[in-house]
DNA sequence: GCGCACAATATTGTATACAATAAACTTCTT
DNA sequence: AAGAAGTTTATTGTATACAATATTGTGCGC
């Protein structure tokens, strides 16, 4: 299990501190899906009882990426294939909207909070640190939210990146796993431009071609490889 | 407090089963928001160590139909007026869709089974038990998005009708705090006749008749007749 | 060598104990 | 009488202990 290591001051560990640390090692791809999170092993690394572990791990899973099987244990969620589709189709419904609200509302610091963004993810590509620019890539989107001034769908779309990554860990096959980054200059642009009708526009668009590289997956070459092989050897 | 009494046999009490219990105590408004729900009280009512309550109350939180304030306790929610409106656009939002959705889905169990939710609500009515007429009115919606067969936004949904209810307990005027019949009688036929474009209009006329029953608030008649009366007042 | 039964161990679920904080109550000062 | 300060009590936060369940390991029979 490879997480952030917790600060040597373990004084202000809060159960919100712990799921938000093991949230973004989910984001960036350092705990994978499925992975088992104990709460023995977490309460040693974190330095609490396991009641706090215990509290952070149900929190996690009203997020939906932990999965706590009773009498078994925690997990890293695992969504399934049909999950995935309705994440994204639920983003193409929350997100284009969103980015039309949000171009009505962005002030000039706004915009360059998002430009920001890009930087940020293009210094940790360069980096090598692939999992910050996926957890950027996704912040960037949530920025959208935040800009768009609707706590509660912001809120609904956090859950829905969130779920985002596990799924890119899952079913992804692009060479990157990163939205493309003209994508969101567009949005950028036609955000700073208080363009509502283009931002909902290329918002829609984007997420189309997302949700598109999941497509392709309901009929993966491997499981047909495998279907063969299972079917031509009998020592299967 | 007012709640649910326990069945006697009090081995099968999971921390889901108090949670639900508390959830349906808060939608049929027999726990008003602002209500505090104190841990040993819960537990000594449901005979159950803190612990479990404690976890119960979380979930509730997650759900947003409870607030836990530090060092404080746990109260039910009380939803700003910000929140109230964002509330009913995200339902403007996304059922709309699911209404489209369910209508193309549905088969005729399903309609049978709509019905006799309405019937069940005017048993309710003509029971004298509004409380429970207005919990099978949000369910009403909970069961076209389950048709809908769409789990990441149905989910979605029945967090929306279960803040609905505590903002209906706030912040509503009108004389009945359902959802007119009519309204849920049109979308039943729509949906009968698998009529995707006449489900999502009368779902979003519906929801936005809804929202306005909350906009009366926004310059309320009351709030007038006190500014008035303090104006002229000198005992305020 | 494989499969099954049993024992040992590990882990999760829950209760209880202790610590920390807030709320309520009492006493003192002005 | 009102407000402030101090004390007591209640409640929440967290750790620890115990119970329940699952997993792993070992021994035995075929």
């Amino acid at each position: 299990m490879t997480l952030n290591t917790p600060k040597a001051d373990t004084t202000n560990v809060t159960t919100e501190s712990i799921a938000n640390a093991l949230s973004q090692a989910i984001h960036e791809h350092r705990l994978a899906p499925g992975t088992k999170l104990g709460e023995d092993e977490l309460s040693d690394i974190y330095r609490v009882s396991r009641t706090m572990v215990r509290a952070a791990l149900q929190s996690l899973s009203h997020q939906q990426i932990v999965e706590i099987k009773r009498n078994r244990g925690a997990f890293v969620a695992q969504p399934s294939l049909t999950e995935a589709h309705e994440v994204f189709e639920a983003r193409e419904l929350l997100e284009p909207r969103t980015a039309r609200s949000a171009a009505l509302h962005a002030t000039p610091d706004d915009i360059v909070l998002l430009n920001d963004h890009i930087t940020q993810e293009h210094a940790a590509l360069a980096a090598g640190d692939r999992g910050r620019a996926l957890y950027l890539s996704g912040q960037f989107h949530l920025e959208i939210a935040r800009i768009a001034k609707q706590q509660t769908i912001a809120d609904m779309i956090n859950v829905l990146i969130a779920r985002s990554s596990l799924i890119i860990a899952l079913y992804w096959r692009r060479e990157s796993a990163l939205c493309e980054s003209q994508a969101h200059h567009a949005l950028i642009n036609a955000i700073a431009d208080n363009n509502g009708t283009l931002a909902e526009e290329l918002m829609q668009s984007h997420l189309v071609d997302l949700h598109s590289a999941l497509n392709l997956h309901e009929l993966p070459p491997v499981k047909q490889n495998l279907k063969a092989m299972l079917s031509g050897d009998p020592t299967a």
